[in-house]
DNA sequence: GTTCTAACA
DNA sequence: TGTTAGCA
């Protein structure tokens, strides 16, 4: 499975990444206005994001406590790469195209990744959120 | 219980 | 940005 693939599957609710960013749900919104983010949307309209996505917010959540508005920070992260189509969780899941066991080794990959990058109480709320994916 | 949009203190 | 209303 390659790398972008990995990073760009849409995985947690805004409710994880909220916790993982530290930013409020109403400001993670207000960037997705501003097409700072594109996280993809479940059937009942709820968005989902992809590790992409919640480092793409880290970025900017360090742009805004730098002082930088809205304008400035597209300056400086640039124009979203408008990333292809990729599958969301369940279609992946029910075409197989990935199975649990390799969805279970990519999360579990990335939290290792997540550990030695972030260490602290990110990583506590990290293993919490996403337990339910080690059966 | 969680997330969504819209709107206003 | 915070917060609340009214839905899904």
């Amino acid at each position: 499975m390659s790398d972008t693939l990995r990073r760009n599957l849409a995985l947690f609710p805004i409710g994880i990444v909220q916790k993982l960013t530290e930013l409020t749900a109403r400001q993670i919104r207000y960037y997705e206005q501003h097409e700072l983010i594109q996280p993809v949307r479940t059937e009942g309209n709820q968005r989902l994001f992809a590790f992409n996505d919640v480092e793409r917010l880290l970025e900017i959540k360090k742009l805004i406590d730098q002082g930088l508005n809205i304008s400035g920070i597209k300056r400086i992260l640039g124009p979203l790469e408008a990333h292809s189509d990729l599958p969301n969780k369940e279609e992946q899941e029910k075409t197989g195209e990935i199975s649990e066991q390799e969805l279970h080794d990519l999360l579990k990959q990335e939290l290792l990744t997540a550990r030695m990058n972030r260490p602290g109480v990110a990583n506590s709320l990290i293993q919490g959120e996403l337990s339910r994916f080690f059966h």
